[in-house]
RNA sequence: GCGGGUGUCGCCAAGUGGUUAAGGCCUCGGAUUGUGGUUCCGAUAUUCGUGGGUUCGACCCCCAUCACCCGCCCCA
């Protein structure tokens, strides 16, 4: 034997007894957002490697040391890394901002970043989310987040909690910025490495920093003042205020989280997270926000737009386990020949059939259809002679003989 | 990129220097050549991730290496 192949680091088989979880989230959520009026849209899996520099912006981790990019026919091409940019290329390139607002569309599928796997987090891991372009109002907001919950619910995951915040918008974003720099000028040389990077770069994320010392700092009543002072502009703040009261009335429990910042470059004004308690330390199951500038940086016509994503293998990790759904019949018989004919009018009837293919024994044959199906259909020489057909439950041990035809009768 | 942990059958595992490497589950065969799920019997690791070393002797100790897992970072 030679020596065996392996699946590569940071990617998983997802093994027979777990396909019902994903099909059952997936049904789901074409169930769920079906009923908002999303559609669902599949873009390709590889993009032109700019597409994502662009619009996810190239200071982010993601786009900088995470992605797979590869040359081929003089083209730098990547595996997406998630998903908006993609939409977003799809909605400009097929012109889909002569639709009618708003343009509703949802999607699934795998993602691929190179980054250290560890629990929650696989090189290629899948997401479905959902991207609502040329609403600007807050209600567009409301509606993507209590979708996200109400499908959430679908899956029977509650011990969630939601948390919001706003980023404000470029212009309020740039003086909190710069406020929030001054603030912290004296302690620059006290920040880990990564801030001070944040610090030039991105100062937003300083605030999710979680180096102890660099927290310690961010706790400093100046800095706090002005992580607290209400920096975002009356228009941001009314948008965000009107959002709040959307969520109140469908009754949306949620936690304002000033310090929320996602890590993607393109969002302004409303971010959000959902969270879960059993997860670990990768405990983000939905993670989304408004983007209304992304559109026109990647060529279209300004158009405002909000969104999330939810990593799938995250949320079927908080699923029950189900048992695996048995066959409804198997069926017994020393003549394969009509048993493989019977099989098919089975399966013909709607029933999920299965038969012995090898010739075993009768007794060996039962214990299969015992451990796999809910009925033993038993079709030995005195059945066929006969016409008919024994069908056992295998749960009572109830056993009736009827004509082939009235089968549907008794399963 | 930086820390920490673990590798014994398809799965869960005992064994921590001394003749043949427990046990359980699954699988397969038999008891039982047309009646199962219970029971009973039997089979299944020339070998302990891999390569060296120490030793009379290594799954066990040492070194190296690989793989996987967890945490940081980042994100879903």
């Amino acid at each position: 034997m030679s020596e065996i192949i392996k699946v590569l680091k940071g990617t998983k088989d997802i093994l027979p007894q777990d396909v019902d979880m994903w099909q059952f989230t997936e049904k789901k959520a074409w169930e769920v957002f079906s009923k908002y009026g999303f559609k669902e849209i599949r873009t390709p899996i590889i993009e032109v490697t700019e597409l994502f520099a662009r619009g996810v912006g190239d200071t982010t981790d993601i786009v900088n040391k995470e992605m797979y990019s590869f040359e081929k026919s003089d083209r730098s091409i990547t595996l997406r890394p998630e998903n908006t940019a993609g939409v977003v290329r799809s909605y400009i390139e097929n012109g889909m901002s002569r639709l009618s607002a708003p343009v509703k569309l949802w999607y699934k599928g795998a993602m691929f970043r190179y980054e250290r796997p560890q629990a929650g987090r696989q090189r290629q891991f899948h997401q479905v989310g959902v991207e609502m372009f040329g609403i600007k109002q807050p209600a567009a907001d409301a509606e993507v987040i209590l979708m996200a919950v109400n499908f959430l619910k679908s899956l029977g995951l509650c011990d969630l909690e939601v948390e919001i915040n706003s980023l404000g918008c470029p212009k309020c974003r740039e003086e909190f910025k710069t406020k929030l720099k001054s603030v912290l000028k004296p302690y620059y040389n006290d920040l880990c490495e990564d801030c001070q990077n944040r610090y030039e770069k991105n100062p937003l994320r300083l605030l999710d920093c979680k180096v102890e010392d660099c927290k310690k700092i961010f706790e400093k009543p100046e800095v706090q003042a002005v992580i607290n002072s209400d920096f975002i502009c009356e228009e941001c703040a009314q948008h965000y205020n009107e959002l709040k009261t959307y969520l109140d009335r469908a009754n949306i429990k949620y936690v304002e989280n000033k310090l929320l910042v996602r890590g993607l470059d393109y969002y302004n004004r409303t971010v959000f997270e959902i969270k879960s308690n059993n997860l670990g330390s990768q405990n983000a199951v939905c993670g989304g926000g408004r983007y209304d500038n992304l559109v026109e940086q990647l060529g279209g016509e300004s158009t405002p737009a909000v969104g999330f994503a939810m990593g799938m293998e995250r949320l079927i990790s908080l699923l029950d386990k189900k048992e695996a759904a048995k066959l409804d019949c198997f069926i017994v018989s020393n003549n394969t020949q009509e048993a493989f004919i019977l099989a098919e009018e089975l399966r013909n009837m709607g029933y999920t059939t299965e038969m012995d293919l090898s010739n075993k024994k009768f007794t060996k044959q039962l214990e299969k259809a015992s451990k796999v199906a809910n009925y033993a259909v038993i079709l030995g020489e005195d059945e066929i002679n006969a016409g008919v057909v024994s069908v056992k439950n295998l749960s009572t041990g109830e056993q009736k003989t009827v004509k082939r035809e009235y089968i549907m009768e008794i399963l």
